[in-house]
RNA sequence: UGGGGCGUGGUGCAAUGGUAGCACAGCGGCCUUUGGAGCCGUUUAUCCUGGUUCGAGUCCAGGCGCCCCGGCCA
């Protein structure tokens, strides 16, 4: 999985010192720790990849573990969503844990603090508790409560334990220093009252420990080596390491990493919630969304998010990477495996008037064109009425438009030649069907005169055609940074109406059975995917995973 | 009384005192029964100013810019 070529990150070398000056006596132990408050992202498969990635690169582990702290955003839906996307991605994990494994020993751990004088229940609000932090410049001051005894500590938070206080009354803080510029280290908050179900302890707790308080300590017990984390945590290691230390347990080493930024999406559980939310999308799984049941959804697979990640690499500087790279990976995954048919987006009727009226023509047409090592025929019919894509006609095409249009001929894909000798249309003047003149002597492709054509353009049998929805995703957002709104508006100003179009497509017989979760590359058009869900066979329905790089399109812009 | 990070082509990532390289994007060309596969070529970069050194993207000093931190979120 792990590329040994690749160029490795900065962690590498970091675990490579380690090893070799033997801190962990070359262990290497990894763990990924999704909160289950959402779905995961594109940008979770990047922090998975590089924690699995990193421990099966070294010979070691990596645990699963929930940061399940919070049970007022908590809940199982995302837990199970969340391990069946991890295993999608490609991962096994060592050991499936839960910080809710610890609250025990979180508590015990709390209690000796306490006893150390180094922990303290304040009685300040909310807002007091703020206005006391003091600010970025100044320094707080210390809560008329910090100078308790003991003893008085231990009862509180015991009474705490027990449900005596309302929540919001009363908190458990480190009693660290309050003039410190790092802010973390002014007193956070290690407990808080939540009279809340939790997923998996459900009333047995009606105090919660912190994040802050809980992470390091469950990296910790569980005897993690390299807690690789994201930028904004940078400024939590030395809370992180005043808990371990004041403790005298195991010390895992903490390395951040700049979390991925893709263009024209955004990635943040929030805002990705809001989209599920507010309707703007069907859910997580909606194929436009970058999550990653989402991005399965579409039909990506797993292989080529593994590649995306270890192409991106991984640093410290905040940086975006340009989806045209994740569409790149895709179509490079998918096109050495993706056999070919011929499908039409935007039928256009053409009409070989030299064809004989009841004739079919049959070609034995290979699947696997593309590939040299494999072939899988399919029947392909030929008759006098065929579609084509509009776009693939002009009246009046502009100059080095090698498809069909007025006196111009084409290579209909895989039958033959054929030039068009005139239109029919409508009242509005709508071109309703063109008129062609094929070359029996062609049949095959190719002019047995040696003759040749610019253009090659796909079509299918009009009396053969299957119907079939087929989905078009765009970008969610059309511009490139979504946070870039007008005045007074936010991310979902910048939401692209166009995301999604929905077409009748008309396929070539040989799809009409296609199973939920095949993938074939329409030719000239995009990599597709039969719906797991919505698609049945006899009754396809396709979403495109990526379009095919279009030269001709960008040259009109 | 502030603290912590980060600055290399358009976008990402390398170069660990010794020829600034790779990918994507762009541009040009070749080829083509996918104009969209493929192939070849190519434009573009070390934040600034000093210093150390035979030699600096890399080391030092001082600036500048950007990100993060004042949740009982994670």
């Amino acid at each position: 999985m792990t590329d040994s070529t690749a160029p490795k990150s900065f962690i590498h070398e970091i675990v490579e010192e380690h090893n070799r000056t033997g801190r962990f006596g070359g262990r290497v132990h990894t763990r990924f720790p999704p909160e289950p408050n959402g779905y995961l992202h594109i940008g979770h498969a990047k922090s998975i990849c590089l924690n699995f990635g990193l421990a099966q690169h070294y010979g070691g582990l990596t645990n699963l573990r929930f940061d399940d702290t919070n049970p007022t955003k908590e809940e199982q839906e995302y837990i199970d969503a969340i391990k069946e996307d991890v295993r999608w991605l490609g991962f096994d994990w060592h050991a499936e844990l839960y910080a809710s494994d610890y609250f025990g020993q979180l508590y015990e751990w709390a209690v000796e603090l306490i006893r150390k004088g180094l922990a303290y229940v304040d009685d300040l609000s909310p807002d007091e508790i703020r206005a006391y932090r003091g600010s970025l410049t100044e320094p707080g001051r210390n809560s008329p409560h910090r100078g308790r005894s003991i003893s008085e500590n231990l009862d509180l938070f015991e009474r705490m334990k027990a449900g005596e206080f309302d929540e919001e009354s009363r908190v458990l803080r480190a009693r660290i220093d309050m003039a410190s510029p790092i802010i973390n280290l002014r007193d956070p908050v290690m407990y808080r009252i939540l009279k809340a179900s939790h997923p998996r302890t459900g009333d047995a707790w009606c105090i919660y420990p912190t994040y802050d308080w809980a992470h390091g300590q469950s990296d910790s017990i569980e005897g993690i080596t390299h807690s690789i984390c994201t930028l904004e945590f940078e400024n939590h290691r030395p809370l992180y390491e005043w808990f371990i230390q004041s403790l005298g347990i195991h010390a895992p080493q903490q390395i951040e990493f700049a979390r991925l930024n893709l263009s024209h999406t955004v990635v943040s559980k929030r805002k990705l919630l809001r989209l599920v939310n507010e309707g703007h999308v069907s859910g997580w799984d909606d194929p436009r969304m970058p999550t990653l049941s989402g991005l399965r959804r579409r039909g990506v697979r797993p292989e080529a998010l593994r590649a995306f990640a270890e192409r991106i690499g991984v640093a410290k500087a905040n940086s975006t990477i340009d989806v045209a790279l994740l569409e790149h990976t895709l179509r490079e995954d998918l096109e050495d495996s993706a056999p070919r048919a011929m499908a039409v987006l935007r039928p256009l009727k053409v009409i070989l008037d030299n064809f004989p009226e009841d004739k079919v023509e049959w070609f034995d047409v290979d699947f696997y064109r593309h590939a040299e090592n494999r072939e899988e025929l399919r029947r392909v019919p030929l008759t006098r009425e065929i579609y084509i894509e509009q776009d693939d006609f002009m009246e009046n095409p502009p100059p080095k438009y090698f498809r069909l249009a007025p006196g111009q001929e084409v290579r209909l894909m895989n039958a033959c030649l054929a030039a068009c000798t005139g239109v029919e249309k409508d009242a509005a003047g709508v071109v309703t069907a063109v008129h062609c003149t094929y070359d029996p002597a062609s049949l095959g492709g190719q002019a047995p005169d040696g003759r040749r054509v610019k253009g090659t353009i796909h079509w299918v049998s009009a009396p053969h055609a299957v119907p079939a929805e087929v989905r078009l995703y765009n970008p969610l957002f059309a511009v490139e940074n979504p946070e870039e709104a007008p005045e007074g508006e936010d991310f979902i100003a910048n939401l692209n109406p166009q995301s999604l179009e929905v077409v009748t497509a008309l396929l070539e017989p040989a799809l009409a059975q296609v199973r939920p979760g095949d993938r074939y590359q329409f030719v000239r058009s995009g990599y597709f995917f039969a719906d797991p869900q919505d698609s049945a066979p006899g009754k396809p329905v396709f979403n495109r995973i990526v379009g095919l790089r279009d030269s001709w399109a960008k040259q009109q812009k």
